[in-house]
DNA sequence: AACTATTTATAAGA
DNA sequence: TTCTTATAAATAGTT
């Protein structure tokens, strides 16, 4: 319908093709806007161009998403429920596997050993006891290694102070000296260092609260045995 | 186009209408498909006649999933997204926990300790100590209830052996009566008689293989404990 | 479903 | 792009 007759086939020059497009583009979309009035249908029309410009028409009385899905209903087997449907029961896998999970977890833990019969409580029973072993084994190796650290800090304290307790003495013996040298020294040092007969009689008990001005926010609880008590040693 | 121009409205005559959807939808179709050739575009036309008639056009290089695909990725907002979405985080957040639960359960078997510090190795051990406590009180009771079981059905042998052996004695001190009440006895229950004495010797000593023609197949393998072992006893 | 008078779409040109 | 217009194509009403 034009000034000659064309052959259906691809128009190879790109201007011309863009045109013809353009042009049949707005007579197809009015041909869906008219079967939509008078035949009371739905369209759903959508266009990619060679050049991938996107156009679309719609029925004003439907939606895409609408055609989209009566679409899939109408078709049967619907286009994502491979992709769907395979996360669905992925899904549903994963919350089986969560139940059992936690079902061995409750069963660890003393409750839910109604559905037990003997072998099985006999079982659990004898892996729980060699995971405590191991268990057990593990805190005792933390702690003795937590000692240990302890034990060089509390040596090294020992020496530090065993020369401080010179220093002073030093000073004492020859206070004139003592007094020019300390003008640039600080009031807290020499208050430390005032009560240091004390602190060395707390060290020799192993006391963890000795303080010098050197290090005086380091072991005031432990030195990272945040709560850590007495008390925990007894299961050991 | 036709013998008379019409308004492009809806068509109130039934039949008309169907005919003129036929028609047009064919004529739609066509030039759907030539817009696809000469323009080397890909067409996807779908359509439902106001009788919920289903009839579609697809450019042959595509699909319609794919048009579907390149609609939601152009318009940007897909239209599944939101129930996708959710199902995707929902899927992940399963599997978290999960992980979390095979770590704790890991953990309860005494692997994967290196993350745990002092206080959460001596929480776990204490947790397990009582857990384990009470599965052992569970496993004796279950035992325990077992035993008694087994015992009850001893009792009734017991006694019932000894209504044989009296049965069995009376008879021999009555051979002619015996002989002629026992035509419609049956050959095996006389043969499990023959060797009560020894039988009854077994079953002093509480051995569970005491068989009568009466319960022959009951207490074969200790009855209900399947392949109980005396050695898990040492642990309850 | 076929026919055909007529309307409509559009190819080519401006 | 848009307008024009000759002509092809579509189709409304009819058979």
């Amino acid at each position: 319908m034009g000034r000659g007759k064309i052959e259906i086939k691809r128009i190879e020059n790109h201007t011309n093709r863009q045109v013809t497009y353009s042009k049949r583009r707005n007579g197809i979309f009015k041909k869906a806007q008219e079967l939509t009035v008078l035949c009371d249908a739905k369209v759903s029309l959508i266009m990619f161009s060679s050049t991938g410009k996107f156009h679309e028409y719609i029925s004003p009385t439907t939606s895409t998403k609408k055609i989209f899905d009566q679409y899939q209903k109408t078709l049967g087997t619907d286009l994502w429920s491979t992709h769907f449907e395979a996360m669905q029961q992925s899904l549903k896998q994963q919350k089986d596997i969560n139940f059992k999970l936690r079902r061995d977890i409750r069963q660890r833990m003393g409750h839910d050993l109604d559905g037990l019969n003997y072998e099985e409580l006999h079982s659990l029973e004898e892996r729980m006891s060699s995971a405590l072993e191991v268990i057990r084994e593990r805190k005792y190796h933390k702690i003795k290694t937590q000692i240990e650290t302890y034990r060089k800090k509390v040596k090294n304290l020992e020496v530090m102070h065993v020369n401080l307790m010179q220093d002073y003495q030093a000073k004492c013996e020859d206070p004139p000296y003592g007094l020019v040298d300390n003008n640039d020294g600080d009031y807290e040092s020499t208050a430390a260092l005032a009560n240091g007969a004390s602190n060395l009689y707390a060290f020799r008990h192993h006391q963890p609260h000795i303080q010098t001005h050197n290090q005086p926010t380091n072991l005031q609880n432990g030195s990272g045995f945040g709560s850590f008590d007495l008390r925990d040693l007894r299961l050991a």
